[in-house]
DNA sequence: GTACTGGCCGATACACTGTATCGCTCCGAT
DNA sequence: ATCGGAGCGATACAGTGTATCGGCCAGTAC
């Protein structure tokens, strides 16, 4: 009981906000939707806490650093990377493919991939299903078939969005983009250092994006299967 | 001249520190000096303007923010990538060989690899020995294929990065290893929910770090062997 | 020799970061 | 009715990148 006052003369306790419910999950969607808007830079932990209507320090219960953040970040996209297809060709094409989707759907996941082991569930689901279509391939050549997709996965998405990224920055369209590391790159070509590059450059027929990706994954499901079948 | 003091009795003016002779290349080299040491994130424009004995916004006079020092290292590092060999196939192999052993001596640089596009003179003259030495191939083929090595080696060289600081954050040996995340996966593997995956990381035969990236590198220049001459 | 001026340097300041610490409050068990 | 413990949040700390701006200095024009 409070001093000797009355319950009519004491005031009601300050409007202590109800508690807003928490889970890993939510503040997993609100560091993914800060992420998506604005980047990775964008997510803070009082950002994220703000979102949610939450103080800072309330976040530490449910994980034990940043970092963990991320972690949990990148296995809710894995959650959206679901490989599917029959045969082992086409199950790697559409691990490629997914993952490559996921990451035009959230860019910051560029800056991730490959950072860190995936060791998350929705990761070690992906891996499953695609392990398990890969049931027809000698048990020791699975792994480093898998490794190389995903090696050439992480490599290829990032080069491809920090490409984007890079037009963006010099205002979006392609006018200007041609404006300002056009007229680098041709200064830098006049100074006669870089002959073959400048050729290819300049003469070689440019392949978009989709094309250069699939034609890379070509080549190294083309070499795979020669490998594994011979 | 100051007041009516004597020059016998004036001091001398305080010892005005010599200014520290400063440039791009020592700035770099002290923050290279300072990611080997520690890592990236020991990277920062102070501690980089200590090393140099100056203060911290003197750096802004060579470069215009932390991101383009980023730059200037990652230039730096392509300096130490020299592919050599002869033919297409030894060339790209360098390259990968080379990049790799790069990450190997400049651990951050799994971090900043694909991050931005690469347009310093060292890696252009990298891409320029590359090109040149891939000049029996069809003009339109070339830039596919560089791309393609480049991806594959990003990517491998981050997983594999990643895992060496994962296994050291365990606590350096493989015993401590064993004994943290191979329990993980026991433990997640015992569910029954990923059986493939248990089958494979349990019965297959492991490749080391060297093996698993020459793998996969095999596999893709197979694949364009098979296409360029076919 | 003197006045000016332009450029560089550095101190300070700002807004923000991740997280350690620790007192308070409140709930549930005894 | 009392105690214990857990969780919450305010505060604090050490650090970040960089904008701003006052002042010093060198060089130039007379």
């Amino acid at each position: 009981m409070v001093s000797g006052m009355l319950v009519w003369e004491r005031p009601e306790p300050p409007d202590r906000p109800v508690p807003a419910p928490l889970s890993r999950e939510r503040i997993v969607r609100a560091a993914i939707q800060l992420a998506d808007a604005d980047g990775l830079d964008a997510v803070s932990l009082r950002k994220v806490a703000t979102v949610l209507g939450v103080r800072p320090m309330r976040l530490y219960g449910y994980i034990a650093s940043k970092e963990e953040l991320l972690d949990l970040m990148v296995d809710a996209a894995h959650a959206e990377i679901r490989p599917v297809g029959e045969g082992w060709r086409e199950v790697l094409r559409s691990l490629a493919e997914a993952t490559r989707h996921a990451a035009h759907e959230h860019e910051w996941l560029a800056d991730l991939l490959g950072g860190r082991p995936q060791l998350g569930p929705h990761a070690l689901a992906s891996g499953e299903t695609v392990v398990a279509a890969l049931g027809d391939i000698d048990v020791d050549a699975v792994m480093p078939v898998v490794a190389a997709v995903n090696a050439y996965v992480i490599g290829a998405v990032r080069r491809e969005i920090a490409e984007r990224r890079a037009e963006r920055a010099t205002g979006m369209d392609e006018k200007r983009w041609q404006a300002s590391l056009g007229p680098y790159l041709e200064r830098t070509f006049a100074t006669g250092r870089f002959p073959a590059l400048a050729t290819v450059v300049r003469d070689a027929a440019h392949l978009d994006a989709d094309e250069t990706f699939r034609t890379g994954l070509d080549f190294l499901l083309d070499g795979i299967e020669a490998r594994i079948s011979g």
